[in-house]
DNA sequence: AGGTCACTTTAGTCTTCACTTGACTTTTCG
DNA sequence: CGAAAAGTCAAGTGAAGACTAAAGTGACCT
């Protein structure tokens, strides 16, 4: 079974702007715990911290390369977020259908 | 120019349980302020709240008809959300190209 | 008019969670 | 070996924000 991580815990990740902004760097590519703590301007504490909830949330996966920890991009989290969106919108569209079909048995109207 | 949201303002809507459920309800189609609280068990002033973070972020229009307060999904900001998502992969890939064509050049290597 | 319904507003409470500090571990290098 | 680099752990602090109660507004009904 491909690993999932439920909505909930992507859209709860990506709620917060330090783990968009650490997101945002690791898809241009792998980057160590520091190297993504520099720019961001907090703590390296605070950057592991987002970088755990990021992991859980299966949208960050890492590695430990001697003392350097190493944070890569994780499909998988995005993934389920785009499925989640689709999801919300393919109901959407199935409600207007139903909707311009009654419209379509009764004649033409605006709303 | 069409309406849009940053994807922070849209994500930090996104990153609360209860304003996911409200858009997933909305999803189905037009509900009320007091329909949108009744399965959520949270008082009408709570929900009240979370339509208008979701109104800043348009994921939701609402529309006043007398007393009722005609809630509805606003595709704009799922669009921002999405396309935020997509932008992170597409970027993902070009690394991933990158890497490829520097494995094809230097002869056939595994990472 | 008077009452009820469906919000709306405000002010305050309470919890969650991002962030920090400081101590500690592990790895690397001269 | 011994020091610096990179990260890890455990508390503790503070601010954002989710929620509530209560009073107020406007629409609908009889």
């Amino acid at each position: 079974m491909l690993q999932r991580s439920a909505p909930g815990t992507v859209f709860d990740a990506l709620g917060d702007s330090t783990r968009r902004a650490i997101v945002e760097r690791l898809s241009l590519g792998p980057a160590s715990v520091s190297a993504l703590a520099d720019p961001l301007g907090v703590t390296l504490a605070a950057v592991l911290q987002h970088v755990q909830v990021l992991e859980r949330a299966r949208l960050v996966t890492t590695e430990k390369q001697g003392r350097v920890r190493v944070c890569r991009l994780d499909e998988s989290g995005l993934e389920t977020a785009r499925r989640w969106i689709d999801e919300r919108r393919r109901e959407q569209e199935r409600k207007l259908d139903r909707l311009a079909q009654v419209l379509g048995e009764e004649g033409s109207r605006e709303e």
